[in-house]
DNA sequence: CTTTCATTTCAACGATTCTTGAAATAATAT
DNA sequence: ATATTATTTCAAGAATCGTTGAAATGAAAG
């Protein structure tokens, strides 16, 4: 990964909304949530819920399959994989005390 | 940490140029390394380093000390590590698949 | 005390991000 | 076909961010 890649994956989860959803989309679990919980949940409008919806989404953050009239997300790890990896072992050289946040403790 | 501190140092994070900064402070080790150095080595001109080195500092990634006429800045893992927990314990609940990107392998 | 060196600050500008509410789209039901 | 429901898209405007080059600051040397 790119310092630019990482950086659009830091983008997008740089605010407070997006991590709502993100921890919203956690917690749903594998089922996912539709659009519509996921803006009452975190208290947002549709419009605004959609906008950093898609944000996610264009970051591989989230998932989106269409089901009936609403638009189911779910949340895939592999991207948020690939960023701490990038940020502990490339950026940060494995360091020692990172890595003692994400072990066993 | 709140969604609203993270959201702050995942801001300090979602550029190219401080990505380079962060791994240039961690190949220089505990010494740090003085603005002008860092400048060089990222490729940006003195204000422009300047302005990305305060951003970092601001979020508390780097330490800065003055060193005769220069600048001396040491990467401080703490807010790192205190995002990288807050990540993956609190925001995606210890998922066993992101663990295992910090763990042993 | 003037000069030099290292760095930061500032103002101006362009670019990007976020919010809002209205309009458009998509799927379903009547 | 029309209406209803769920969501996205769009335009407008405010706010924030990043770049540039010039000016200001801080510290040391002559």
């Amino acid at each position: 990964m790119t310092e630019t890649q990482a950086a659009l994956l830091f983008a997008a989860l740089s605010n407070a909304d997006r991590l709502l959803v993100l921890r919203t989309l956690v917690e749903a679990g594998p089922d996912g949530m539709k659009a519509g919980g996921i803006a009452t949940q975190i208290g947002a409008s549709p419009s605004r819920a959609s906008f950093h919806l898609a944000a996610l989404s264009d970051a591989g953050l989230v998932k989106r399959e269409r089901q009936s009239r609403s638009q189911t997300y779910r949340i895939d790890f592999d991207q948020i994989g690939g960023l701490m990896r990038f940020l502990l072992e490339d950026c940060c050289k494995g360091n020692a005390t990172l890595k003692t946040c994400c072990g066993s403790n």
